[in-house]
DNA sequence: CCAAATTTGTAGCCGAGGCTACATTTCGCA
DNA sequence: TGCGAAATGTAGCCTCGGCTACAAATTTGG
């Protein structure tokens, strides 16, 4: 054994790492999200949302100001910190960018939206490039 | 809407069992691998290529064969069942595919393996039509 | 053929992310 | 204004996927 292909080794705790930032961002977009239609988070209302029990929203949010992606006072609503926001803005502008690839090359409507909340997470910054580009490139009309 | 409504979706469960089965895939796909390249598969070896501690590898094999995916002896090599290699060689399939996808849009190559580790995963069969469609159109030459 | 090295198993710990049950605080309204 | 409902917090438990440390089996080679 031991020769171990470099190329080959995983890295099971780049998983792990992706797996808690793709959840710590599911919840800075959701919170995000609810800032704009309410003007601010409540846990009941993220842990409905998310499909989760309030007290796994309320460990969820503590990791957030723990990460320094969110502050909040007992009884009181969750607001995102200026890196909270940037965050979600960034999160939320990949999702548009994944959904609008899938469609371009041919993934139905509903279906794109439903993977796109699972690949987002997955996506480098130079695959989000080359998924700009090659829209950019289709809507010049270069192909669809 | 903060009662237990059994119609409703229950929980974040999906998440979990999402990256329970990408764990579950990338195990069956690497025990396929040695058992390809070396006759069987070695808890030690499946433990390196995956870049985790002994101990871990063999209590996803439990959970593999818990599922009825492989099958091993104490002190032996582990072997994959009917249902243990159909799953590892869809897994390859898609894993192909998702690579082809991501290098014919215009990712670069290290980048695309690396990112279709993470991607393929939640893929789902509609979009990996989609990917297929596409990849064949492009090779009947209408432009990539 | 036996001892050392290697491999595998087992025990037990940790944190994450779920849950339920119950306590406490805040809010809405009669 | 006060009380009940709703929201939030807290405690405690589970499983999973990591880990280390140590025990047992197997393989190797002198």
């Amino acid at each position: 054994m031991s020769e171990t292909d470099p190329t080959q080794i995983k890295g099971f705790n780049r998983a792990r790492e992706r797996a808690a930032r793709a959840l710590l961002e599911d919840y800075v977009e959701m919170i995000s999200d609810l800032a704009a239609e309410f003007g601010e988070a409540r846990i009941t209302e993220i842990a409905a949302r998310l499909g989760v029990a309030h007290p796994t929203a309320t460990k969820a949010v503590s990791r957030l100001k723990r990460e320094g992606l969110a502050v909040s006072r007992p009884y009181r609503g969750v607001f995102l910190t200026e890196a909270g926001e940037a965050l979600a803005e960034s999160v939320r502008a990949r999702h548009r960018t994944v959904v609008a690839l899938l469609l371009a090359i041919g993934v139905p409507e509903e279906v794109a939206e439903l993977d796109a909340e699972g690949i987002e997470h997955h996506v480098s910054r130079r695959t989000l490039e080359a998924f700009e580009a090659y829209l950019a490139r289709s809507e010049r009309g270069e192909k669809g």
